[in-house]
DNA sequence: GTGAAAGCGCTAACAC
DNA sequence: GTGTTAGCGCTTTCAC
């Protein structure tokens, strides 16, 4: 066996740069600084030297030295998940592929935890703050998270936001309403008449804005959607499968059933199928084109919208200039038909 | 238009304190340190201050002034998808459910990459080091990236690994072989007899530990599996698919595919799907058993993973005290029938 | 090109 | 209880 060191500290650049018999500064140059002055000579005894010590740079010591750290530090709710979280996952690789750290706050599911979650972020002083996931509507902690953002910004961080549209910041977000739109026009093209839809939270907007435009499309076609055949959950596939038993169970006639995202579609498809011979043929549309959708039978029509695309926008916004106004990026989507829609007659 | 402040700083803890009227020891001790000790005057005017000023304690200055920082950094390549990966997604929600920042860092698909991101981590100081995602069996970088990771331990950080095995660190893995042996043993208890698998990468463990199982299982059975049935490709869906659709090009006959994860099972699946009427109808089982399986026809035979409670098993012992020598823990998982492989006559 | 020295914001003895 | 005082590891003027 070898000798433990009992206990060894982490190589400091000090270390290094004593060991290459230069400053450290010398050596704060060779390792990070983009400078190119230092003697070749020099160059290499410090990298040998940081190379032999297994020096790695006290990423926090330089974040304190420089003022700001580097990466993006996401906020959200939940989990970075293609299949439930699409904004979020985007943004993973997004950063992913720029070769910037990712950090991951994420914030409970009361109002408040968003703005705690914000400044935890904050403390992170990343280059990039994002913020994802849909506001309330009546939220009265708004003005606390403003606060704390623009508390960011005044510091010298970045801020963007994805999904949290009206606020004073950079923003990306989806064409909602007119997405919840074109899904009703084109299902009644498709020959549907009796419609339902499966919603979020009533104060997330996200979903009200698809429910909305959803609605609206559907006056333009000369239909009206009775208010109890918009059902109110949670917004996620549980909900939605639980749901949409409960709609069945109520006496009315229903042919296609609109959910607010392809999370809660899969959720009403799957209650559809797990019901079997009982209930009857329904059609089902979702919202997002989630990735998962792929492997699912009947293929389900959506809105498209391009996620990757989306987050990218989102860090060139947020990585790039400053600009002295608030930019707002609204991505739009089309809607995608597939089997889960078959005309009708 | 209010007055803009050019460019505010971030409010220091010194300014707490100075609003206040106390030390900066005093603010520090009421805003971080455990200890009661502060008087209640005090303390309520250092609480008032930070609120006043929206302070943020900066937290790479904490890390730096007590040589270590919060949270866990987690080292795996691709995302954090319940969908695609499963194991990183279990650390993200493990250390969400502990309030722990979670950072990530994702490595690019060279061996050689893991190491840097290793090196990249080990910057953060994080408090726990995790390094999830499969090795390779004749990976030259091993030395390297034991030294690294022996480094960060050997500076009082902790490593935990998920699915790396056989590396002299804290392990949580999986008990691939013993999966694979149950998963044949019950295919051909279900009346199957003609076998091929679609595995990942040749040098990948995982598919590996998983696929040799499989094998043993048959031969136990007294079945051989033909060499020519293990199909080799990328560890993921896509690939399943293609692979699928070479497997049924080849004039043999086959009745069940085991795919080494349930998201190349996804692939199969649905590349037998699309090809509808032409393919023959043969079994498909997985494993792993992710969540998306639940919205999914025919309901796919896995091997059930308990993801969840591993990624906390890893979380528990490396957060736990030190132990003199690295702890083991296998998880087994357990065969779950379903429909995609219904018994033979 | 290179080094000395002052700081970045915070913590943790140690004294009072 | 509370304040003083050293650091923590790094960057960055500013001289030389």
């Amino acid at each position: 066996m070898a000798e433990e060191p009992p206990l060894a500290r982490a190589a400091r650049l000090a270390d290094v740069a004593e060991l290459a018999g230069v400053s450290p500064a010398t050596a704060s140059r060779v390792l990070n600084g983009g400078h190119r002055g230092v003697r070749e000579g020099n160059r290499q005894r410090v990298l040998d030297a940081a190379k032999r010590l297994g020096y790695t740079a006290n990423l926090a010591a330089q974040t304190v030295a420089r003022g700001r750290g580097r990466g993006v530090t996401l906020v959200a709710k939940g989990m970075p998940d293609d299949y439930a979280n699409p904004v979020t996952a985007g943004v993973v690789s997004a950063a992913q592929r720029r070769g910037l750290p990712f950090t991951l706050i994420s914030a409970g599911t009361e109002p408040a935890d968003l703005v705690e979650a914000v400044n935890m972020a904050r403390g992170n002083r990343p280059e990039l703050l994002v913020l994802a996931g849909g506001r309330m509507a009546d939220d009265a902690t708004i003005p606390d998270l403003v606060d704390a953002l623009q508390r960011y910004e005044d510091e010298g961080g970045r801020v963007v936001l994805i999904t949290q549209t009206g606020l004073p910041f950079d923003t990306v977000s989806y064409a909602n309403h007119q997405g919840g739109r074109d899904m009703a026009t084109t299902l009644v093209d498709l020959g549907y008449r009796n419609f339902a839809v499966i919603s979020g939270l009533k104060h997330g907007l996200t979903q009200r804005e698809r429910t909305d435009g959803f609605i609206e499309g559907l006056a333009a076609s000369g239909i009206t959607l009775p208010a109890d055949r918009v059902l109110i959950g949670q917004f996620d596939r549980d909900a939605a499968y639980a749901m949409t038993g409960e709609l069945l169970r109520r006496p009315i006639e229903v042919d296609a059933i609109f959910a607010v995202n392809d999370a809660m579609a899969l959720g009403v498809l799957t209650f559809l199928r797990d019901r079997g011979g009982t209930a009857p043929r329904i059609a089902v549309a979702g919202f997002d084109d989630i990735k998962a959708l792929r492997d699912v039978t009947p293929a389900l029509t959506t809105v498209h919208l391009p996620w990757e695309s989306a987050a990218d926008e989102a860090l060139r916004m947020g990585l790039g200039p400053r600009s002295p106004e608030p930019q707002v990026s609204v991505i739009e989507g089309h809607v995608v038909v597939r089997e889960s829609t078959p005309p009708l007659r």
